[in-house]
DNA sequence: TAGATTGTTAATCGATTAACAATC
DNA sequence: TAGATTGTTAATCGATTAACAATC
């Protein structure tokens, strides 16, 4: 049975995590690049910006091609629109924002998600006080309504920001309805299928992390 | 002079990076076993828990001392404590909060943080309109003010919630009044010298690397 | 004491970096 | 063509895991 996974990437070398995580980041610094009108860099410029080394920009290039030229570097539009292409950033994602207190309605009122692709369609709350309202232009659902909002909008990403103990419920809602990438946060790790892809945002889990070295008079890195 | 370093942590074996960063999981982790009224747990147990290998958390913890009995495991309430005072949650953490906007207002109302030893002590902005605004209990003072306000109320860790333009700027303001601490919510990777420590809360990115997923029909991990 | 689990060493795995032939 | 930089292979580094003697 696991077998046959073993087959579904055609003979494509498996990328590494570390490497798709570290994508966004190249796209995030060849915009900046574009914007300032330079055309043309070179693995060693991307890695001065990146503060990585040239060699492992390389590397992680070229699991998905050769999109350079030796001895010149590469055209920054080029490998940025390929690096888009890669990332599935060229479409639109539709997302759903499960949980409308304060962090919920900054979520949906932050303007940076639109522009690279992400389009808010949809926000559910269960407090019969939110249902109704309207919040960064969009009527919030009551998350009973869960399953239809996500076929109607064709929600392929869910953010989550419920109270901790609602969570797991809300995630193994969203697993059911056929979401396969969910941006929780709240502290905890939910659970999910192997199928299913979680990122948690926990500032708390930042900050004590820093007091180790704040205490210990060390630095990281 | 790089070579002094090398005797400053006095023969201490340096402890990774990444086993810091799983420190404040574990700690989660106990605490929840704690209140359930579990007294003893062992590294198989605290694994599943925590989707780690006993073995990972047995080496972790070894960087650290002896923590455990064998034949037995850990006693939950001795480890928890152990671990909150190696990473310095045992005292408490002045905040300073720069940057009022949607966001700063939320995190400023956010009830997570001060439970753990995190006290938000100060609010600051640029804008004319919101210095002199109750937020949260606190007024909001002018960024003018930072290096006095930062010695005033002792802050160690400063929370970094500003427009992307002024965020390296504030950055290197905070550095500067010697803050050593920097949680930075803006979409960009401030420079510091090595003895600060930044974590960058960036959902942009996170989305980013589950669209790869989504759109190659594979899944991380 | 017998059984269980730690703490630690050694083996494995995977990611990063260095080096260089290919080639623009 | 000469010089520069890529793409890729091999070497290195570091983190994870397995194994087991120590010991509760």
């Amino acid at each position: 049975m696991a077998s046959n996974f073993d087959h579904e990437n055609h003979g494509r070398t498996e990328v590494p995590d570390v490497v798709v995580s570290r994508l966004p980041q190249y796209v995030r610094t060849l915009t900046q690049l574009l914007s300032e009108g330079v055309q043309i860099a070179n693995s060693q410029q991307l890695g001065e910006k990146l503060q990585i080394t040239p060699a492992q920009i390389r590397k992680d290039l070229s699991y998905f091609g050769r999109f350079g030229k030796q001895g010149r570097g590469y055209n920054v539009n080029h490998l940025l629109e390929e690096l888009r292409q890669i990332l599935g950033l060229t479409v639109t994602w539709n997302v759903a924002v499960v949980g409308v207190g304060r962090l919920g309605r900054a979520i949906l009122s932050y303007p940076g998600f639109t522009p690279d692709g992400f389009q808010l369609v949809a926000a559910l709350d269960d407090n019969p006080d939110v249902v109704g309202q309207d919040v960064g232009g969009l009527t919030v659902q009551p998350v009973a309504q869960l399953n239809d909002v996500i076929q109607r909008h064709e929600v392929s990403i869910a953010i989550v920001a419920v109270p901790i103990a609602y969570t797991q419920g809300v995630v193994d809602r969203l697993v059911e309805c056929g979401v396969k990438a969910i941006l929780n946060y709240a502290p905890i790790m939910p659970q999910v299928p192997e199928h299913v892809n979680v990122r948690n945002i926990d500032p708390l889990l930042s900050l004590q992390s820093m007091t180790y070295y704040l205490a210990n008079g060390t630095v990281s890195e």
